[in-house]
DNA sequence: ATGAATCGCTACAGTGACTGCATCGAATGA
DNA sequence: TCATTCGATGCAGTCACTGTAGCGATTCAT
């Protein structure tokens, strides 16, 4: 299946080898305490080169999380011919939740980024460009498989409801520093408490 | 009740130059194409004296959004003794729905910050910030009004989930182009749908 | 009214994120 | 084997943003 020539892999061992040099600095010294070029210096790369894998500094941190996204919209893809809206945004939502825990909350990733995310007001709010972008092209896909029963304004109004209390929820938690497991419950209730306004 | 001392006034004078010259130059020539430096010379100021006024160069667009804020704080302050849940965050909800419309939706300030985010991350992201940070206010000032009903990460989840939708709501109507009255309609069946799912 | 303290503004020098461009050399494909 | 592709590099440049020292106009105390 992953019928990767040398050149790309060489290539995704830079991006990994420049992802871990950034979490490996970042959690020692902070957000701000590093730049790019160290991080390119540890990573044994070119400060250009960096650029040419990530937009800007933050988006190290944010590597990956596209992923989650398309799960989303796989599951809405999905749906059975009868399945109710908000069965599919329940399981559109709890696809993010699940791939959200594997990848970023088990490793204790979303942990580190929300502790430097709260001191870091650039990084904050670039997280939060992601969710919006992210946001915007569920309450699409939403709208397109329930053609009859929304309009754009509504689609976004649900989807911006559910991962605006999911998202909250799971910053909230892990702020007061809450494990893995905790934050996921505490992101389900949140899904659980949005789908039940729209039944 | 202005009591303000000269100095004071010329503050004001120059804030103010910053904000028109900003406003008209980002207007007609888009975000990215206009330079800190040219808005401080449009505004006859140093460009030293531009960040005096304003963190950043978005912030120049954001300016006096914490007013609103802190309407819906003092909204959810001076509840009735046995006000519900629901009704206070409808009420603080509207608070700021009302103030967005006379400040910024009636001028079109709303839609060249919806038209301008839409092509700059940069300003989408800082203006997503401030929602994030006033969100987080908003669920503070709920759990301590309701402190038996919520927990931290409920009352984000329910604070979450209303400026989600009625921010949501109300980008999705700017973008195709509603006009001030519609937008405002479109953030308030927002917010009463998420009102449902509280009671 | 006068001297002192405050404070908005300015000039200057610097840091660091990010980009365009020309180039090199290794991988790839014919 | 030769040509093409493409990831990586160096370099020069732009621009957002900051620290610092100083100027001059308001404000305040006497």
């Amino acid at each position: 299946m992953e019928k990767l020539g040398l050149r790309e892999r060489k290539k995704q061992r830079t991006r990994q080898a420049l992802i871990e040099a950034a979490v490996r600095l970042f959690q020692d010294r902070g957000y701000d305490q590093v730049t790019v070029a160290e991080i390119a210096d540890a990573a044994e790369v070119s400060p250009r080169t960096y650029f040419l894998h990530f937009q800007t500094k933050e988006d190290v941190l944010l590597a990956d999380t596209d992923v989650r996204v398309d799960l989303a919209l796989e599951a809405i893809a999905e749906r059975d011919a009868g399945e109710r809206l908000p069965d599919v945004l329940v399981r559109a939502t709890d696809q993010m939740i699940v791939n959200a825990w594997d990848r970023d909350l088990s490793s204790g990733l979303a942990a580190l980024r929300a502790r430097l995310a709260a001191s870091e007001p650039a990084l904050q709010a670039r997280l939060l460009q992601r969710y919006l972008t992210a946001q915007a092209e569920l309450a699409r896909a939403l709208q397109r498989a329930y053609p009859d029963r929304l309009d754009a304004v509504l689609a976004a109004a649900l989807v911006g409801a559910m991962v605006g209390a999911v998202s909250a929820s799971a910053l909230t938690s892990l702020q007061r520093g809450d494990g893995p497991d905790e934050v996921r419950n505490a992101m389900r209730q949140a899904m659980a408490l949005v789908a039940r306004s729209i039944a």
